[in-house]
RNA sequence: CGGAGUGUAGCGCAGCUUGGUAGCGCACCUGGUUUGGGACCAGGUGGUCGUAGGUUCAAAUCCUAUCACUCCGACCA
């Protein structure tokens, strides 16, 4: 390919829209341009990019040997009514009418469609296990799109769906498709955490999201230092102390503390840390009215955790602030759990401090020298928080630390949820009507492109690992107008290479050397050959590969041969 | 949905306070000189100043409405 046939669309400066790296990099080298809010086109070279990676998906798919379909990206609100969700979706669900005034959705994901074709294919339990996946375009009218395609609302996504007989059908398949994803990150050259995830409103056990690890990622990540432990830091489990509380060293007094309403002001006030400090939230009960929860100051509620907690509302309710006024005679700001009539939780955490603040209930006091037992029975403990840094991680090796994660894969083992609604149903061994089991896993292609780039740019643009760029080396013919031998070289090699299956880009616009450097550079070629008078004469090459600093003179001889050890897998 | 902000040439911006010929850099076009890290000279193309009303002799500028986009937040006391 060349420069003359393929034009390039870079930007010297980077547009304000773009926030993040990826985003800036993928405008200015010409990869996607925007049409609107979340909706990005994608030019000729972006998509050669996210053909990479599809390309990528597509064979590790087939060679766990789930089979390619198409479905439609619109869908009839009928199979949304049936599962229930044309009701919980909300408005990410993009719902259009036809002229008929018939309704439909654009389809965020496809578990109806796919769950309505196979029951109506699926007669018996010999067809089974079956696995389908699709590579197609998706939209989700997020509240707020950002990061160009990292966030957008019309996105590229492969999403695959299987179905079981039974349960070990199911965690085989689920396995395969975790060690695909492995194989897929791994292929692609990224760095990768595969996170025990939460299940959320679907229901269903056992599900993964595929991590890749950046700064600008929107998840929070909690891995153990040693092991390969990771989840998502909502899911994270924290413990009691392994010590025994430390014993009270003062008499508990009531102190004035006007004006100090939050943790950070109490603690100021106080000159004291914020874990001395404990917060006390109400929340909505199962069966009370309220429930106090208490935790330690520096430390985050959990609603997932506290939804799942017996005494506490699911989905989880915090109490407004004049209810919470009606029930303790205290605004927020000064409620502690002294003399509650309520049901009390304490974190594990906030059950192991000594010695701690609190509220007193009572409009602008705290009480201070308080602790467990001695001066208020400690009743119900449980785990209400997020995990934080340097907490001991659950697999017993070492602590927790937390990383930023974006996350391009998610795999589920979905189980009855959409096959009971849908009644997906297929005859078992025994000739008895039963109810298949499903799972369900997604990539998301276009947002790997945008996080491949986050790890992998540098001061001078993308630095595509060798799998996903665009084209794989770039010729540089040095003043080739004026020297027929440089062009002539140039086009000779460029056949040579792409004869030996390599994709080139042959740069035949006559700029200025620096001006073509740094499209090439910018647009993260990993490999630049420059064809030189100067090299001709010396019987070598120019080489330069992207992620190095230095240039490499390659006997011509030799050239072909290093370009296969430095750019084949 | 709440708050803040921005809409002026393809991109980045100035002009608006104090109304009076719509500007700068980059990009683009023509000619010339250049040619190993984003060249230089000269001459050009391109804008209903987001949109619609209003005030005024006169509106990018003041007023009203509206649309789009961006950022922050959406209740952890």
């Amino acid at each position: 390919m060349r420069t003359s046939l393929f034009p390039l669309s870079t930007l010297k400066e980077t547009p304000t829209e773009a926030e993040i790296i990826s985003h800036q990099l993928m405008l200015r080298a010409g990869m996607i341009r925007r049409l609107a809010s979340g909706l990005y086109t994608w030019t000729p070279l972006g998509l050669r990019v996210l053909r990479k990676v599809e390309a990528v998906v597509r064979e590790e798919m087939d060679a766990i040997g789930a089979l390619e379909m198409l479905m439609p990206a619109i869908q009839p609100a009928e199979l949304w009514q049936e599962s229930g969700r044309w009701q919980k979706y909300g408005p990410e669900l993009l719902r259009v009418k036809d002229r008929h005034s018939r309704e439909f959705c654009v389809g965020p994901t496809h578990e109806e469609v796919i769950t309505d074709y196979t029951r109506r294919e699926l007669k018996s339990y010999r067809q089974l296990p079956l696995c389908y996946y699709q590579v197609q375009t998706k939209f989700r009218d997020e509240i707020r799109p950002r990061f160009g395609v990292m966030r957008a609302r019309e996105f590229i996504m492969k999403d695959a769906y299987s179905f079981h007989a039974d349960v070990e059908s199911l965690k085989a398949t689920y396995q395969a498709m975790f060690d695909a994803y492995c194989r897929i990150f791994t292929r692609l050259g990224l760095k990768f955490r595969a996170v025990e995830a939460d299940t959320g409103s679907i229901g269903g056990n056992g599900s993964h999201e595929f991590h890749v690890l950046a700064d600008s990622g929107e998840d929070a990540i909690a891995y153990a230092t040693h092991g390969d432990y990771a989840a998502n830091v909502e899911m994270a489990p924290t413990y009691p102390a392994s010590q025994p509380r430390p014993a009270p060293s003062a008499p508990m007094t009531r102190i004035a503390t006007p004006e100090a309403k939050t943790i950070e002001e109490v603690a100021h006030f106080l000159n004291l840390p914020a874990h001395r400090v404990l917060k006390t939230l109400l929340v909505r009960g199962r069966s009370a009215p309220a429930v106090a929860v208490v935790l330690r100051g520096d430390h985050e509620l959990n609603d997932i955790k506290a939804a799942k907690h017996p005494l506490i509302a699911d989905p989880f309710e915090l109490i407004p602030p004049a209810e919470a006024l009606a029930l303790t005679g205290a605004n927020v700001g000064s409620i502690g759990p002294l003399g509650l009539n309520i049901p009390v939780i304490v974190d594990f955490a906030a059950a192991d401090c000594a010695d701690f603040v609190c509220g007193a209930n009572e409009e602008g006091w705290h009480l201070t020298q308080v602790n467990w037992d001695r001066d208020v029975p400690l009743g119900e403990t449980a785990d209400l928080r997020n995990a934080i840094a340097g907490d001991p991680a659950p697999n017993g090796m070492g602590t927790l630390a937390i990383a930023r994660g974006i996350e391009v894969g998610h795999v589920f083992q979905l189980g009855t949820t959409y096959s009971a609604a849908l009644h997906c149903e297929f005859l078992d061994e025994q000739g008895k009507p039963a109810t298949a089991i499903m799972g369900c896993y997604g990539i998301g292609v276009s947002r790997i492109v945008a996080a491949a780039i986050e790890q992998n740019h540098d001061a001078n643009g993308i630095v595509w690992p060798v799998p996903l760029a665009p084209f794989a080396i770039a010729i540089v013919p040095i003043n080739g107008h004026r020297a027929p031998a440089v062009q002539a070289e140039a086009e000779r090699l460029e056949a040579e290479l792409t004869r030996l299956g390599f994709s080139v880009l042959l740069d035949d616009r006559g700029l200025r050397p620096g001006v073509a450097f740094a499209d090439m550079e910018l647009i993260g070629i990993p490999l630049r050959i420059v064809i030189s008078e100067r090299g001709l004469a010396a019987g070598e090459y120019e080489t330069r590969l992207r992620w190095e600093s230095e240039n490499q003179n390659i006997a011509a001889s030799n050239l072909l041969a290093w370009v296969q050890s430095q750019l084949v897998e």
